[in-house]
DNA sequence: AGCACA
């Protein structure tokens, strides 16, 4: 008479596990927040914290399965009930019996972290708006992603685990910028832990698969071109050579696009090596040197169509020049040579999450961007949100972009302006005066900073 | 408030 199984799920007839649920518990509850109100009752030996939807579930796992009873057993006769942070816990067994993760007994969170994106195929995200995405939080060294059951996922190898515990604890549960993703992906939340890795094997640079730290790591050619091709179209159209040497071309000109900005808004991707800026039928181009074909064409994706400044102004289209190594004067108001050693600064290394040292926040300003205000202050004590002023938005004038508008000729500094509203801040640019003198942007970016940023320009967007 | 990577 009694029928089958499969319904353990009743309150009360579970069956006990030395693994038990928590749930309800405050956000971002600490794995050590768990541990203080588990640990009077037995030996934790392994915990999943930040579990659910609302990353307020978590399983902890007693060495013993009397000690889970006892804990139990004491809340469900206590007057008292559980509590962390005064916030009512809800304890019970486990359906399972061991928690399986890759932190086992006192491991601690690792370089490597394991990113499911929520609710998209692969194809949605691209690994380049990843790599923009979690380098806010210091050097991305590689990138392997893959689609499994769970979804679609990514490793994400950072120098050290206090790097990706940052970008962990900034993001997970958070979605990407809609901006970032094609029209169709309405949101897509990022749930992140961490993986075992601790040193991904990237055999190619592909669409699959990054390593940031071997520029001359084999291209796999056909991944590379699946990546560009989307934004061509799926007629097989043909391409130009790549190079490592891109050309901009800036279309809707309102505001000043200085060496400095360009170099700020390009080295989100990797070493500029050097830039020109020049003008051609009235509009304005900039060639841009990376040290190889992989990092531009990585820029090249991610920035083209996109606008340096908030409102549509200076839209950028990118193709790769014939180029592959540019002859220009070393520090003029229209070139740049940063491989030349008489500034001094070459020796400033690439941004391995030393927000203060390196062009940090320049080096992934959108995503800085992307996560200001609602990003604890923790996750972030310096650079990155820091240099987002979200007044910058408020201030800026709302016209609608006007294209074709810009007069067609070159940038005419304070005279240039009768278009931009009195009132607010000025647009970035519209510090003319000292266009011309600008130190190297490390000097302070009082223009170079791009508000919004490259692939960005527009308010950033919660959800 | 209700169960988790391969």
């Amino acid at each position: 008479m009694s029928s089958s199984s499969g319904q353990q799920q009743f309150r009360y007839t579970q069956t006990p596990s030395k693994v038990l649920h928590l749930r309800n518990l405050p956000w971002e509850c600490t794995e050590e927040e768990l541990v203080e109100l588990c640990k009077p009752f037995g030996k934790i030996v392994n915990t999943k914290c930040n579990v659910g939807a609302n990353r307020n579930q978590a399983f902890i796992e007693f060495s013993d399965l009397n000690q889970a009873i006892s804990m139990v057993s004491y809340f469900a006769s206590s007057s008292e009930p559980a509590q962390v942070r005064g916030k009512t816990v809800y304890i019970q067994y486990s359906n399972r019996q061991e928690i399986v993760n890759n932190k086992s007994t006192g491991d601690v969170a690792g370089n490597v972290l394991l990113v499911t994106i929520e609710g998209v195929e692969a194809g949605d995200v691209s690994i380049d708006v990843i790599h923009l995405v979690f380098s806010a939080f210091g050097f991305v060294h590689k990138i392997a992603t893959f689609e499994k059951a769970a979804g679609f996922q990514a490793l994400i190898q950072f120098t050290d685990s206090e790097t990706a515990a940052a970008a962990r604890n900034a993001l997970d549960g958070r979605s990407i910028p809609r901006y970032l993703l094609p029209e169709h992906v309405n949101s897509c939340h990022l749930r992140i832990s961490y993986s075992a890795h601790t040193d991904l094997n990237i055999k190619f640079q592909s669409h699959r698969s990054r390593d940031y730290t071997n520029p001359y790591l084999p291209v796999n050619p056909s991944a590379i071109e699946g990546t560009l091709q989307p934004t061509v179209g799926p007629d097989g159209k043909k391409k130009e050579p790549e190079s490592n040497v891109l050309l901009a071309s800036i279309e809707n000109m309102q505001y000043a696009v200085t060496v400095d900005v360009i170099h700020t808004v390009f080295s989100a991707f990797g070493t500029v090596q050097k830039i020109a800026i020049f003008e051609k039928n009235g509009g304005m181009q900039a060639l841009i040197q990376y040290p190889d074909v992989t990092t531009a064409a990585v820029a090249k994706e991610a920035l083209e169509g996109h606008c340096i400044y908030d409102g549509g102004y200076c839209k950028l289209h990118l193709s790769y020049s014939r180029h592959t190594d540019l002859n220009v004067k070393a520090h003029s108001d229209k070139s740049r040579d940063y491989t030349i050693q008489d500034t001094g600064l070459l020796s400033i290394p690439q941004a391995p999450g030393a927000p203060t040292a390196a062009p940090a926040w320049q080096s992934n300003p959108q995503a800085a961007s992307m996560y200001p205000g609602n990003v604890g202050p923790q996750a972030h004590p310096d650079a990155q949100i820091g240099a987002w002023d979200p007044n910058m938005h408020g201030g800026r004038p709302r016209f609608p972009p006007a294209p074709g508008t810009y007069p067609g000729q070159a940038y005419v500094p304070s005279s240039s302006m009768p278009m931009y509203p009195t009132s607010g801040a000025p647009p970035p640019a519209a510090a003319d005066a000292t266009m011309q003198q600008m130190p190297p942007y490390y000097g302070g970016q009082p223009n170079a900073r791009p508000a919004g940023p490259p692939s960005v320009g527009r308010p950033p967007m919660y959800y």
